[in-house]
DNA sequence: TTTTCCCGTTTACAGCTGTAATCGTTCTGA
DNA sequence: TCAGAACGATTACAGCTGTAAACGGGAAAA
């Protein structure tokens, strides 16, 4: 957990927050179908995020298998809470207000926060 | 409306957002005290900023006068939209389940966002 | 044993960002 | 009229990103 992860280094996140650990084959494979990486990209990306400490590798034999040093729902968490912070003054009801205002909301969504926000209170 | 608005430039979007059509060098005083930059600094941005087209300028005189060629509330919609894609799958719900969840949101937000979501509902 | 394949590591390279300094031109005050 | 000042435009430059190719060493196959 030290320095931002990338769009394109967030996808191999997600791979690996499916399923760990992975080889970097594996996690080439897991991503590929969307963005047609070479698996070599895959390994630039790997690296990368390694030395951001956002990917943990431990040896196995002659080859290294991957997993996430960052839980999913903190890394979210975290980028959530920046989006609120750097475009709604920290405030999280005007994201929503913003969300509902823009139609983002079906009907069945605004059922179900009124369901969440009536748990809450309880 | 072109390419994405850098986070250094979203400080000079900010600044044309409470006013303009202004100077270069009235952005780089509304802008000056929580940054630090240099005029020449916000000048540069100001100009990458009109040519991704999120910035018009128009001459006057021998200067230009700058304001803003997207609206806030676009941006900050696209912007939300592009988060809840990639990190909520597209839902919104999950987002304010998440939010919610990290104690994010005080008694006020979830009594706020309830009167909100009541008159959605009518 | 020799060739081939697979890994991780190193190097590449263009485009975007942050952060300016410098240049050329034009107005302006002396 | 002549030197600054003020502007926008051009250039700079390092670090991050996206996207790999090349390299070197060991393992597996022939």
């Amino acid at each position: 957990m030290d320095k931002r992860i990338s769009e394109a280094e967030l996808e191999i996140m997600e791979a690996l927050w499916r399923r760990a650990p992975l080889t970097a084959a594996e996690v080439a494979e897991s991503v590929d179908e969307d963005r047609g990486w070479s698996p070599q990209t895959v390994k630039t990306l790997l690296s990368r995020l390694v030395s951001k400490q956002a990917v943990a590798h431990q040896k196995d034999g002659r080859r290294f298998l991957y997993s996430p040093n960052v839980a999913r729902d903190d890394y979210v968490g975290g980028e959530s809470q920046r989006l609120v912070d750097r475009l709604f003054g920290g405030k999280v009801t005007p994201l929503v207000a913003h969300l509902a205002e823009r139609d983002a909301l079906s009907d069945d969504d605004i059922e179900e926060i009124e369901r969440l926000i009536r748990g809450l209170k309880s």
